[in-house]
DNA sequence: TTTGTTTATTGCAATATTACGATTAATATT
DNA sequence: AATATTAATCGTAATATTGCAATAAACAAA
């Protein structure tokens, strides 16, 4: 089907599934990591960055933006992006909660 | 094309892609979190535990141990799954490399 | 106003993912 | 051996994702 059926999950599963499935695709780790490394924002130079076409990247923004996980503001003809911190550290804090849960005493076969 | 152009990527950026891939959906999310939270292998009873049918959990759970992140013994009749522990630690250094990822002097717009 | 520059949107083709019924495979039990 | 139990696999339908050419939209500069 191609359908998830998140209604018999909880929100902070579906939460969860839905930050990591914007971090599946490396186009999209790039374009956060570019962000994070040119440290202020990006107007334009993505496409070079990366070596998609215009309409690609354009498209993995609009994800990532819709996400709350980077920002866009309008300068003239170009759209500058960068991380939108505040919004990143609580993805971070979600992301945490489930990668660092432990088994206290783990009795496996 | 439905097709990831992971050669124009970074090892780095396709294995933190593949990570959060398999996080990316619920019902593998709600898998994880059941083998963690009961501490110990779960032999059958997910099916049950998640709301899917039978050959979708066993679809999920093939991705999982395809990635490594969790281990199936064979008893029996059932198969017994737990969490791979020592290469739930390795993806967690992976992916907090990339969470954790800061920008010092961050001059947006 | 025309032209150039930059980004978004549309439309579409190719591939991937998700889900499940039906079946198979493997092993226990009787 | 026959039957039951459990999990994997096959086949298939429905939906999602990825990528890009073509186009549109927005604005600046001439």
């Amino acid at each position: 089907m191609g359908l998830a059926k998140t209604e018999m999950f909880t929100d902070q599963q579906n939460e969860i599934a839905l930050f990591a499935k914007a971090f599946g695709h490396p186009a999209r780790v790039a374009i956060l990591q570019h962000l994070f490394k040119i440290n202020t924002c990006v107007c334009g130079d993505l496409v070079n960055e990366i070596g998609l076409a215009q309409p690609t990247i354009s498209q993995h923004l609009k994800e990532l933006k819709h996400l709350g996980l980077i920002k866009g503001n309008v300068e003239g003809t170009s759209v500058c992006y960068c991380i939108n911190t505040e919004n990143w550290s609580k993805m971070k804090q979600v992301m945490h909660a489930f990668l660092d849960q432990d088994m206290n005493n783990p009795t496996c076969c």
